[in-house]
RNA sequence: GCUGACAUAGCUCAGCCGGUAGAGCAGCUGAUUUGUAAUCAGCAGGUCGUGAGUUCGAAUCCCACUGUCAGCACCA
């Protein structure tokens, strides 16, 4: 006789157990018609489950995420569906839900198209409207096995084997088609509407590249068309964002063909670049650092010794002379332990920071390359400490200040944080990774961020903590980490007296906050969608004319802008001023001064924002300081 | 690298089933001297990514290569 308590406190008894759908019934038929699950405490169920106990019950329908969560499951299942009625020799495999969507991975003797993709969107709805309802089916394991093999479904089969054998399995059935399938899913296929196969793509089969690749659809789905029209609409605004897009509208760099994943930087993309530099080195000397710079080639050997010439092999890029063969640096530690190695080190000089703009290749697979995000010629704001153990700890919390403060000053603040724990792939004892491991955890606790743990995921020789930024459709990229490095000081020799009088190797931090001037770059592009702050426009502000009565003065307030370091555009071309406006508005300069006969004869200039608002006339110097205000605000609203 | 799609003027794009290319913007020239997001007119601009093939004839069809885009794998 459970008494189910709704999650507005109150109570209802009944005397048999009672299905969540009855439960719904009762409480209004409207709400029934709605139900697509229920959640009884933290576990979710279908309608047509059995409540047998006392419990709290929440029904769950399309206003609720957990709701949106079910309909996007049941839509892959629905996809799946319509695969297998149109190609009936397809494999299925698996199809979670994703953010804002789901995919299903099909393994199909036909390779699907843009048109096969309708057709499917076509088939799906059509078996939506058939109203069949979804039932759950719970099997031994071993029958569920056999079931799949005999209908040639080897993939299913395979996922199944590696389920415990004495478990029960559930699985979905909608008509004819039957998913091994945790659930819970909605009622009926007529709740399935409002969704859009998005996409095809190859994936490999358990995310392996040496696994066979099977075709993957990737749908969006959601309760209401409007959220549908929403979705799809901020889809195409963030295109508008791309970095690409705005790379090019500005004239900031460009690629090409020749050089592929290597950027042609163009005079306004490079004030930016050198911007970041020169703001960096400041950094750097506000943080104890010593910037170096060490060689772009350099032989074999070396990286033998270092491990890249066997771990790192196919990423570099290759070159030989005199019958020497020679790497393109691809990361600048080994150059700087060799720096380090310069001499006999003493443990008074520890932590020792050692900083480079290291200008590094890397031969990264062609289909990795993304615009500026992902390239194969890039400059790291590389960093190297040298320390003690007992140094690990107060040098990574330093490290995550520096970083927080400079990612505010680039108006950063949706940055995720991980902890990139042992691979399986690893040099080192494991002591030394659980020491290490347990230091950065440490300062991520002192430092009381929020963070992800990323197991497996450290570099070969040490664990790392990563800040990665999202780019204009959700991707991550990891800018900035810091990882932890017991094995390449020892590698190439590095070590220090210690105060006993010891020979000791030191602990080596590796460092960027940028990672890459090219990434970081770009995601910040993104992040602002072109219209950077004043610190960081190639063009802070442009000299607009009415007519060429004021081309002297025009040029006079021109001289005196540039004199006080504004990067300073005059445009006395013979067109209206809504046309210069427009321009140098595309142009995404924030600061515009337009001067006509008025201005001339009272000595003042009128100053337009970007944004258009209308700043009015103002003494020259009035605009010096209002533009130097700007540029020290940098990104920091 | 893998799977799929795409590649036409500086940019954004059109060019149906094969008959040697078109628009808008930008550029150049001229007129206009202009008050807060496009003044008007004229001119010029392309071996249609590269190479090979089918064909009387290829931007269009086939093949290879290169690059780009999305996803996967990899990664700052």
């Amino acid at each position: 006789m459970p008494i189910i308590t709704l999650a507005d406190g109150s109570q209802r008894p009944y005397a048999q157990p009672v299905s969540v759908y009855q439960v719904a019934q009762d409480i209004s038929p409207g709400l029934a018609k709605n139900a697509l699950a229920g959640k009884v405490g933290d576990h979710l169920v279908d309608t047509h489950s059995l409540i047998t106990q006392d419990c709290p019950l929440k029904i769950i329908t399309d206003r609720d995420p957990e709701g949106i969560d079910i309909i996007r499951h049941s839509t892959a299942h629905l996809l799946a569906h319509a695969v297998k009625e149109l190609y009936p020799d397809t494999q299925v495999t698996i199809g979670p839900v994703i953010e804002d969507g789901f995919y299903y991975d099909f393994s199909c003797p036909v390779t699907f198209t843009p048109d096969t993709l309708t057709a499917i969107e076509t088939r799906m709805k059509e078996i939506a409207k058939r109203n069949i309802p979804i039932q759950r089916l719970e099997w031994p394991r071993d029958q569920a096995i056999a079931f799949f093999k005999n209908k040639g479904e080897h993939y299913k089969a395979e996922i199944i084997s590696s389920i415990p054998a004495n478990e029960t399995l559930s699985l979905y059935q909608q008509g004819d088609f039957i998913d091994l399938c945790r659930g819970p899913h909605v009622p009926n296929t007529q709740h399935l509407k409002v969704f859009k196969l998005m996409k095809i793509a190859g994936a490999y089969w358990r995310g392996d590249a040496r696994n066979e690749m099977l075709q993957r659809v990737y749908g969006t789905a959601w309760a209401k068309k409007e959220e549908l029209q929403a979705h799809l609409t901020q889809l195409e605004e963030a295109e508008k964002r791309d970095h690409r897009k705005i790379g090019k509208a500005l004239d900031l760099f460009h690629i090409q063909e020749e050089g592929p994943g290597m950027v042609f930087w163009h005079p306004n993309g490079w004030v930016i670049y050198r911007i970041l530099e020169d703001y960096m080195r400041e950094k750097y000397v506000a943080h104890g650092y010593q910037e170096i710079r060490t060689p772009q080639v350099l032989s074999r050997t070396l990286w033998e010794k270092s491990g890249h010439w066997e771990k790192f092999h196919e990423d570099m890029f290759i070159t030989e002379s005199e019958k020497h063969d020679y790497a393109i640096k691809p990361m600048s530690c080994p150059g700087h332990v060799q720096v380090f190695n310069h001499g006999l080190r003493s443990y008074r000089e520890l932590p020792l920071r050692l900083a480079e703009f290291g200008n590094c290749h890397r031969n990264e697979a062609s289909g990795a390359l993304h615009g500026l995000i992902r390239v194969r010629a890039f400059v790291q704001d590389d960093g190297h400490i040298f320390c003690t153990e007992d140094q690990i700890q107060e040098e990574a919390a330093r490290f995550i200040d520096m970083a927080q403060g400079i990612y505010e000053d680039f108006g950063f603040t949706d940055i995720t944080v991980k902890l990139a724990t042992r691979p399986d792939k690893r040099v080192g004892a494991e002591t030394t990774w659980d020491k290490a491991e347990k230091a950065l955890e440490a300062t991520l606790q002192q430092k009381k961020l929020l963070w992800q743990l990323a197991p497996g995921e450290g570099a070969f020789y040490g664990p790392k903590i990563e800040f990665s930024m999202k780019d204009c459709i959700g991707r991550q990229f990891t800018c900035g980490s810091v990882q932890l490095d017991f094995s390449m000081p020892e590698r190439l020799g590095a070590s220090y007296v210690a105060e006993d009088n010891t020979r000791q190797t030191p602990v080596m931090l590796h460092r960027a906050i940028f990672g890459t001037l090219e990434r970081f770059i770009g995601l910040l592009l993104e992040h602002y969608a072109g219209i950077l702050p004043v610190w960081l426009a190639p063009h802070q502000v442009s000299i607009l004319t009415i007519t060429e009565k004021q081309d002297t003065f025009a040029a006079e307030i021109a001289q005196k802008l540039q004199e006080q370091g504004f990067r300073t555009k005059i445009d006395l071309r013979n067109e209206k001023i809504g046309f210069k406006i427009r321009e140098h508005t595309l142009n995404r300069v924030p600061f515009q001064v337009v001067l006509g006969e008025r201005e001339a004869s009272t000595r003042t200039v009128a100053v337009r924002t970007l944004r258009g608002h209308d700043l009015g006339s103002m003494s020259i110097e009035a605009l010096c300081q209002l533009l130097a205000q700007e540029v020290a605000k940098r990104g920091r609203i």
